[in-house]
DNA sequence: GATGAATGAGTATTCATTCAT
DNA sequence: CATGAATGAATACTCATTCAT
C-alpha cells in the first residue's frame, strides 16, 4: 500500500508536470485532460483515475506551482546569521534573475486569474503571499531591533517590497528587452534597500 | 453608411460589455459565444456577423478594457500647468482607489495571461504601458528641469512607478483585507515621492 | 428591361463563372453561396438576388458546363461535306486533347454525381448525352448510305463511341501519366475507326 | 485486446455501411457524421471515437467500396485453366450485370468526384485500377502466348477494356433504359472480343 | 442593384466523465 | 493499473435564406 501509493504520488507528479506544459503552450482555455493524456501517450481515462476532476488537478497544480516560488528562493537564507546581511541577501535574491524565470509567466498569471473564480486557489496563492510577507517582516524587525532604528512599520516594508518585486515581474514578463530590465533590477534593488536604511 | 456603421459599432460595444461580463462570472476558458449570446437573447450567430472570429472578439475586448485603464486617469493631468503639483496629482492619481475597481481584476489578469500566446493582445499590453511610460517620463523630466535637480534616470524612476503601483494592484487584488490596502497605497505615494524628492 | 436583363444575365455568368472556379477547388460538399460571394467581393444576399436558391444556381452551372462540352466539339463537323471524312474527324476531334481539358474534370462528375439525387441535373446530362449519340448516328448511318454496307445498328455503334470517349476520360482523369494516355487515345481512335470499317 | 479490435472493427464496419447509405441518399455534400449517428440511433461523438475525423470514415469508405468492386469480379477467374476460356470469362464477367450493380453508382462517382481534391482517395482509385489492368494485361499476355499471335500491346488492349467498360458504367448508369443497355452489354462484349481476336 | 441585420438549423470536433472490462 | 465504449453537453463557426433599407 505504502509503496503504491508512493509510485501514484510519482505519477500524479508525471502528470502535473505535463498539464504544466500543455497550460504553457495553450493557456487555461486551451488545456484539457485529453491533451494532457495524448502528450504522455496514455488513456484519458487515466487520469481521471489518478485525479478524479480536472478541477483537483488544477487546484494540485497550483499547489506545485507555488511551492517552486517559495521553497527557490527562502531556503538559502536560514544559514546566514548576521541579520544586516540576511536581509540584504533576501532583497538580492528577491531581485534576482532565477525568480523570473522559475516558472512559465503564462501559467503563472493564468493561475492568478483563475483565482478570481476559485476559493481554493485563491486561498493557495494567499497563503503563499502571507508566508512571504511573513519572511519578510522577520527579517526587516530582527534587522531594526539590532539597528535600533524603529524607522516604520515592518508590515508596511513587507508589503512594499512584495508590491515592488511582483510588479516589477509583471512588468519585465510583458516586456521583451531583457537588458533594460536587468538594470532595472539593479535600481530597484538600491531603492529597496535606500528605504530600508540599509547604507 | 455612416449610420449604419455607427449602429454597428453601438452593437459590438453591447457585445463586448456581455462578453466582460461573462468573462468575469467564467473566465477564458468558460467563456463562450453562446453564453455572450445567451445573455444577450440573441443567436450567437450574430456574434460572428459582428466580430468573425472569437479571437477578433477577444481582441477588441482587450482594447476596450485597456483604454478605460488609459482614459480613466491620464485625461485629468493635461490641465494642471505647474510640474511639481502635477507630477504629485500624478501620482496620487496612479495610487488612487479608482484604479483597482475600474475593471474586474480576474478578467484584466486573464487578459494578460493571454498575451502570453496571442501576440495581438501582448502588443496591445506592451503598448498601454509604453504610453504610461512615456507620460510619467514626460512629467518626471519636465519636473526635474524646473528644478534643475537631475537625481536619476527618469526613465528608471517611471519603471519603478510602473512596477510599483501594478504590484501593488495584484497584491491588493489577491487579498482581501482592504482597509490595509488603503493604508498601503498612502504608504506607497510618500515613499515614490520621497523617491522623486518631491518635499 | 431589355438592357437590364442584359446586364444581369452577364452578371449571372460571372457568379457561374465564379462558382465553378470554388467547386473546383472545393467540391460539391465546400462550395458554399458566402464561398462564391467572398472570392467576388460581394455580398452573399446578391447572389441569392440573382439566382433566388442555391439549387437554382446549381441547375444553371450544369447547364452552363454541359454546353461548353457540347459547343466546342460539334460545331466544326457541320462544314465538311464528304461523310467519309465527316466521320473522320469525328472520331478525331471526340479522342482529342481539347475534350479532357474541356472543363475541370472535378467539377464535371461532382456535377455527374449530383445527377443522381437531382432530377432537373440528370435530365440536363441526359439531354446532352442523348444529342451527342443522335449527331454520331446521324452520321455513321449517313457513311453507311453512300458506303451502301450496313454493318450494324448505328445506334449500337454510336453507343459504344460514346462509351469508349467516355470511358477514356474517366480513366485519364485518374491516372497521371498523360504521354501515355496520348498514345492510347491513338489507339482507341484506331480501334474506332475498324470497328467502323473506315480504312 | 485481440477481442476488443475485433469488436471495434466490427463497429467501424457497421458505421460504415449506414454511412454508405447516407452518402446514397444525401450525396457527398448532405453527408453528415450526425446524420449517419441519427440513423444508427447512436451519439455522433461516437462515430468520431472511431474514427477521429471525418476524413479518415470518407478514406476508409473508399476503401471498403473499392474492395467490393475488385473482390466481387476478380476472384472466380483463378479456377478456370484454360487462358482462352479464362480471358472470355472475364470479359464476360467484366460487362456483366452484376458489376452495375454492385454499388450506388452514386457513391462511385461522387467518390471519383472527391478523389480530384483528395490525395490518399486518388491514390486508393488508382490502385485499384491499376490492379485492374495487371490482371487483364496478365490475362491477355496469356493469352497471345498461346495463341502465338502477337496482335498488339496487352497494356493498350487492357486499357481499352477498363475504359469501354467504364464508360459503358457512366453511360449506363446515367441513362433509364436497362433493356438497351443489356444489348448494349453484348454488343461491347463482342467487339471487345472481336479486337482480341476470339473467334 | 446592393448591403446589413438577423435567424435558426447545421457542421465537425472536443470535452469531462462514467462504467465495464 | 490501464484501456475502450459510450454519453451528452458544449465548442466555434458556416450555411442558406429572409427582410428591411
Amino acid at each position: 500500500m505504502a509503496r503504491s501509493s508512493k509510485k501514484a504520488s510519482l505519477r500524479k507528479r508525471e502528470i502535473l508536470e505535463n498539464f504544466y506544459q500543455v497550460l504553457a503552450e495553450e493557456g487555461l482555455e486551451g488545456a484539457s485532460i485529453a491533451k494532457v493524456a495524448a502528450r504522455m501517450g496514455i488513456h484519458p481515462s487515466l487520469i481521471i483515475h489518478y485525479f478524479s476532476t480536472k478541477e483537483e488537478m488544477v487546484v494540485d497544480l497550483v499547489d506545485y506551482i507555488l511551492h517552486i516560488y517559495e521553497d527557490t528562493f527562502l531556503p538559502p537564507l536560514n544559514k546566514i546569521k548576521d541579520p544586516k546581511e540576511r536581509l540584504e541577501k533576501t532583497i538580492e535574491a528577491v531581485f534576482g534573475l532565477d525568480w523570473t524565470r522559475l516558472a512559465d509567466s503564462g501559467v503563472f498569471y493564468a493561475c492568478y486569474s483563475l483565482s478570481f473564480r476559485n476559493r481554493r486557489v485563491r486561498e493557495q496563492f494567499q497563503k503563499m503571499y502571507s508566508r512571504l510577507r511573513e519572511v519578510l517582516v522577520e527579517e526587516i524587525t530582527e534587522y531594526m531591533e539590532k539597528k535600533i532604528i524603529i524607522k516604520s512599520d515592518p508590515y508596511k516594508l513587507a508589503d512594499l517590497i512584495v508590491s515592488l518585486v511582483q510588479g516589477y515581474d509583471f512588468y519585465r514578463s510583458l516586456m521583451d528587452n531583457d537588458e533594460q530590465f536587468d538594470e532595472l533590477a539593479l535600481f530597484l534593488k538600491e531603492n529597496t534597500l535606500a528605504i530600508l536604511k540599509i547604507d
